[in-house]
DNA sequence: CATTATATGTCGCGA
DNA sequence: TCGCGACGTATAATG
C-alpha cells in the first residue's frame, strides 16, 4: 500500500502521521477546519474554513478552498514543513528564508489525512510554446516578410536578448519580437526598447524596422506600434482542436515541432473543431453554470 | 462524516464514488498512477507517473507531482468534470469552452479517493499591496517630493489608468506609478507611456514630469528611466516581519493601512524581527537540503 | 544570487 | 466579453 490515511485522527494521532510521512518524504493533503496566517513579502489572514492542506517534499504548501485555481494560501519550494501539537490542536508551519516568510496553519479539527509517494517525472512536454513559433519562423522567415533573412535568435542588446534579429531584402536590420497570443501595449513597448538599442547600436543613420509577430493586437497596442513606426505580422495561435493535435511524439525526436498554423494576415477564418466523445459510463459534475456567480 | 474515502478502488468504484462527489459539489482528491493530457491554448503530455489528482466544485482541475508549486498540467474554473470508465480505467476528462481547452487524466490505477465539502470563506485580508502603498503616499504626498499635491488616482489615459497624479509645486503635472518591490525595463517603459499620453493631453509645450515611486530599480531600468528623464523615489518595501506585523485588524475598519514604511532613499536599516517559537512535540519534515536538488 | 522574459500564467476590475 | 495591469505571481534561463 502506497497510500496511508486515516480519518477523524486525534490532533496527537495526525501529528503522528505528518511525522512519518515527513519521514518518508511522501505528498501530504489534509483536510479540516483551520485558520490560516502568512506573513512574509505581504501578510494576511484567513479566517477559520474546511480547507485542503496540500505539503510536498519539496517544502511546498497549499491551501485550497473549492474554488479557483490558486490556492488561497501558501508556501514556496524550499520552505521546511514544521508540525507541532499546541494547546491539544494540530498546527502546521512553513517556513522559508530569503526571502522570510511563514504560513502558519492552525487546525481546529483535523477529518482526514493522507500521505503518499508520487514520482517527480518531469517528461512534460508543451508545444505551443513561443520557442515553438520562432523555430516554426525559421523554417518559413518569408513569412514574416518575403526576402527577410534570419541571422540570430536571442541576440543580445541594451536592452535585453532579441527573440529573432534579422535583416530585410534592402539590408535594414529588423527587429522580431515574437508573442504566442493576442498582445497588449506592453509588448508594443518591449519591441520598442529593442529597436531603440539596435539603433543605438547601428548608428542613427541606419533605420532599424520592428515587427510585431502575434496572432493579434489590442487597439492601444495597434496605436502604440503606429506611434513608434512598428509593423504587425499576423500568425495562427497554436492549432489546438485542429488539423495538428496528433503530434503526439514523445518518443520520436522533437525536431522539427511546427505546432502553430503559419499564416499571414489574409483573412478571418472559423476553425470549429468537433469534440466527439460517447462514453460508456459518464458522470459529469461541475459549474454551477449561474447560481450566484459574483 | 464530511469526509468520505475510498482505498485502491476498482475503477469502477472510483466511478461511482466521483458521481456521488460530483453531486454533492464536493471537493474532490485522486491520487494514482495515471498519464495526462492537455490541449487547448497549448498542447502537453505527460507519460505514465503517480500523481495527485484535484477536482474542484467550480471546475478547476490540478494534477500535482511531488514538486514545484505550480501543478504540472490543470484545467481553470469554469470547466466540467467528466468521468467514465473505458477499457476497464478510470478516465476524468475536464472541459473547458471559450477559450476551448481539454485536460484528460487516464488512471492506470486508481490509490485513493477522497471527497469533501469545502467553505469557500472569502475573509482572506492581504496589507503590503500596492494600493495599501497608494494610501500611505496620499497621506503624506510629501514622500513623493515636498510640494507635490495629489489630484487623482487612477486617472484615466489614452494610455491606461496612472496610479497617482499630481502636481509639484512649480504646477507641473506629474505621472507617479507606483511599484511594491523592486522594478525592471518594463515598469519604466509604463510609466514613459503614460508621461506620454499626459503631455499629448496637456499640450507639447507641458513639461510633465514622471515619477516612479518603488523600494528599488534594476540597472537597466535605471538607465531606461534617465534616458526619458524620468525619475525614481525610493520607499521601503511593505514592513512583513517588522515592527508592523501586529495589525492584523480583521474587525476594525481599514482605513488607514500603513503596511509600508515610508521612508525616502536616506539609508540602509536593518529590521530585525524575532520569531520565538517554542514548541510541545514537533516534526520537521523538509527540504533535502542538498541532496540532488538540481 | 540578481536580472530578465515567458506563461496553458491567474485573478480582479472596469468598459 | 475583452482589455488591462497587479500578483506574496511561478519558473526557467542566464550572467
Amino acid at each position: 500500500m502506497t497510500a496511508t490515511t486515516v480519518h477523524q485522527p486525534t490532533h496527537r494521532e495526525a501529528l503522528w502521521a505528518l511525522e512519518d510521512a515527513f519521514e518518508r518524504g511522501d505528498l501530504i493533503t489534509v483536510f479540516g477546519r483551520c485558520t490560516v496566517e502568512y506573513d512574509g513579502r505581504a501578510a494576511s489572514s484567513l479566517g477559520v474554513g474546511r480547507r485542503l492542506l496540500v505539503l510536498k517534499p519539496d517544502g511546498t504548501a497549499l491551501v485550497h478552498t473549492d474554488e479557483n485555481q490558486k490556492p488561497v494560501n501558501w508556501q514556496p519550494p524550499g520552505s521546511e514543513h514544521h508540525a507541532a501539537v499546541r494547546d491539544g490542536r494540530l498546527r502546521v508551519r512553513s517556513v522559508h528564508t530569503s526571502p522570510d516568510e511563514t504560513l502558519a496553519v492552525r487546525f481546529e479539527t483535523v477529518e482526514q489525512l493522507s500521505a503518499m509517494s508520487v514520482s517527480g517525472r518531469r517528461d512534460l512536454s508543451v508545444t505551443g510554446s513561443e520557442a515553438d513559433l520562432r523555430n516554426a519562423l525559421l523554417d518559413r522567415p518569408a513569412l514574416i516578410e518575403s526576402g527577410f533573412e534570419p541571422l540570430a535568435t536571442e541576440r543580445p542588446t541594451d536592452a535585453g536578448p532579441i527573440d529573432l534579429f534579422g535583416r530585410d531584402s534592402d539590408g535594414r536590420p529588423v527587429v522580431v519580437e515574437l508573442k504566442r497570443r493576442r498582445v497588449g501595449p506592453s509588448a508594443a513597448s518591449q519591441l520598442q526598447r529593442y529597436v531603440a538599442a539596435i539603433e543605438r547600436e547601428e548608428g542613427d543613420n541606419a533605420a532599424v524596422r520592428g515587427i510585431l509577430v502575434a496572432p493579434s493586437v489590442t487597439d492601444r497596442a495597434r496605436r502604440l506600434l503606429a506611434e513608434h513606426e512598428l509593423e504587425f505580422v499576423a500568425v495562427e495561435p497554436p492549432s489546438s482542436t485542429g488539423d495538428a493535435g496528433e503530434n503526439n511524439t514523445l518518443d520520436t525526436e522533437p525536431a522539427e515541432t511546427n505546432a502553430f498554423d503559419l499564416a499571414v494576415d489574409d483573412s478571418a477564418h472559423d476553425s470549429a473543431g468537433d469534440a466527439t466523445g460517447n462514453d460508456e459510463s459518464e458522470a459529469a459534475g461541475t459549474v454551477p453554470a449561474d447560481e450566484e456567480s459574483n
